[in-house]
DNA sequence: TGAGTGATCGTA
DNA sequence: ACGATCACTCAC
């Protein structure tokens, strides 16, 4: 028998990159037309601060990044080259800072993710506490795991470019 | 390896 | 108001 626990408000309260890896595993609750999908995260990146040079905070707080300026256990989603919508879970609180979910079983790609779920642009600040659209659950699946470099952050200055903050299910 | 695609942000 | 940039993907 099991018997899955949704994650409530204090599992997001963590630095971004302390929960990242505590996201691999995790099941994305999904109900789309009144049926409910769920999806295990497999790929992850943390995003973390201000300080982060690959963090969209790095400009301080703006229209689009307002999202990750609020408590966590919401949802920062925003657009990338015209056609794919990033979904993140930003964590922590008084400091900026989100999960982006690059992969869900095995589809890889962040991109794919959103476009698998149908996340869109509405879902932005959106509670994955409160929502019946979207929560997470956990299983008690505790999965082994790598850690690597970010991707895709080559604007970013020599040591963020370098932490490992992308956690992948081995 | 390069085209597609449009919101966003800095500069003004 | 403009131009550069971009947490990407797919087809070549």
């Amino acid at each position: 028998m099991i018997n899955n626990i949704k994650l409530d408000k204090d599992f997001y309260l963590k630095k971004s990159y302390e929960l990242a890896p505590l996201l691999l595993g995790k099941l994305i609750c999904r109900n789309i037309d009144n049926k409910v999908f769920k999806y295990r995260i497999s790929e992850v990146e943390a995003y973390y601060s201000s300080l982060d040079t690959a963090c969209h905070a790095r400009f301080g707080k703006t229209k689009r990044t307002e999202a990750m300026y609020l408590d966590g256990g919401i949802l920062y989603i925003y657009l990338i080259y015209g056609m794919y919508y990033m979904m993140n879970i930003v964590t922590g609180d008084s400091i900026p800072q989100a999960v982006l979910i690059r992969g869900v079983d095995n589809t890889f790609g962040p991109g794919k993710v959103t476009k698998l779920l149908k996340i869109d642009k509405s879902f932005n600040k959106m509670s994955l506490i409160n929502s019946n659209l979207i929560w997470l659950e956990d299983d008690n699946y505790h999965p082994n795991y790598i850690s690597t470099k970010r991707i895709g952050i080559d604007y970013a200055d020599e040591y963020y470019k370098n932490v490992l903050w992308r956690f992948i299910i081995k």
